[in-house]
DNA sequence: TAGATTGTTAATCGATTAACAATC
DNA sequence: TAGATTGTTAATCGATTAACAATC
């Protein structure tokens, strides 16, 4: 399989192509949480046991009322003088970002990318627990790959069904995206986590994060230009 | 190397830490402007020769107004009663994201991610020319991947200051990032992609591209949260 | 008490959308 | 000409930032 090809035509940024937004908090609010979980686990590390939102902001150029804000979404309450308690916060953070209740996902194309998401072993902190990987190809199919076992395409749908997977991962091609997509979404997923370089589609009710490195690429590349022309 | 572990800890989304913010374009637009590319690339083939801001604005479920002020950036003029001229609109967008441009750039940590980042040979589509990978394991030192050979860390310094390199991607594991980060710049590398599972920070004149893959999550697991409450 | 920090309301800023005259 | 589409100006919307009283 030509897996590398699929991955990074296009990157970097999400956009869920459907309408299903009636998420409650705001994407910029939803995306900054992840940063102050990493960074309170830097130091909760140091024995500290309150952090200010000041102090918050300082590590990340952000306005101190902009992290109280994105923190009051998960319904932490802080301390005045004092600021919050780290590890209610980050309990609160994890909870409101639904990774304390793991779910289980299939991944779909064992190529270059599909290895790295399968290698990687920290997704049931988020929340995520890869229990199959799927691939066309008999060459793979059979194999473990970090404790992951490789199994046919074929064996998708009754699988999905049978152990109600509800988020599908692909990392396959371009030109097998959609129709990947549409397998999971007949079968019972509906969130879906595509790395392949074109967005899918689905109904409106089917939750989509479509990963873009070319978005990134064009930020990189756009500040490149910018900086050639200023010399 | 415990490569993998290094790239998913986070992903998805690119925020630059630094300050080098002087983009006369928004990054919404920025963000925007690749995925008309790869629509307009879709349509080019099907032989039509122009292509309106309402049809565009319909594949993605945009504003037409928004479109048009997106294109409008390119310096592109549209054609009242017919659209954009499809061929000189996709080099105009090539153009101005300095995708026409190649830069050379050196990575840096040839583990799962780093050989997919390899592997993609669509980068030149973009303006990036990996031209040398590096790494630390002498297991993997020597080796070639897809026409990429593996030089060992040591020769960063010199190779980048001798082939003026100006780009940098890091695939390293999250302890090692910012220690790589710091080695490019040192030697005149002043855009940086980190795949990293933490942010870099540097100069504020140095480009840096954090990519993020817990923020992408973060969106998908959120939304799962309020599709189970609701159930 | 004094003063840092919270939570909240109001002001600002920037991006999206609406309105519309100009064009081909 | 008629009408779809452009480019642009104005209005709206939402997120960020400022101001500040309440708190410990």
């Amino acid at each position: 399989m030509v897996q590398i090809s699929t991955l990074f035509i296009d990157i970097f940024f999400s956009i869920t192509m459907n309408k299903f937004n009636y998420l409650v908090t705001s994407r910029p609010t939803l995306r900054r949480l992840p940063l102050y979980l990493r960074y309170l686990n830097d130091i909760a590390v140091k024995g500290e046991e309150y952090i200010s939102s000041t102090c918050i902001a300082k590590e990340f150029n952000f306005d101190p009322t902009q992290v109280r804000k994105d923190l009051a979404a998960t319904g932490e309450v802080g301390v005045a003088r004092k600021g919050f308690k780290i590890d209610t916060l980050t309990k609160a953070i994890i909870t409101f970002l639904g990774w304390d209740n793991v779910n289980d996902a299939f991944l779909v194309g064992v190529g270059n990318m599909g290895k790295a998401l399968l290698g990687y072993s920290g997704f049931e902190k988020y929340g995520l627990n890869i229990v199959a990987a799927f691939d066309k190809d008999p060459e793979i199919v059979g194999k473990i790959i970090n404790d992951t076992k490789i199994i046919t395409l074929d064996k998708l749908p009754d699988l999905a069904k049978r152990m109600q997977v509800r988020v599908g991962i692909i990392t396959v091609p371009a030109d097998f995206a959609q129709g990947v997509a549409d397998l999971m979404i007949e079968n019972g997923i509906y969130a879906i986590w595509n790395f392949a370089p074109v967005p899918i589609k689905g109904p409106e009710d089917i939750i989509i994060e479509n990963v873009r490195l070319s978005t990134s690429l064009a930020v990189l590349t756009s500040k490149l230009e910018e900086k050639y022309k200023a010399k």
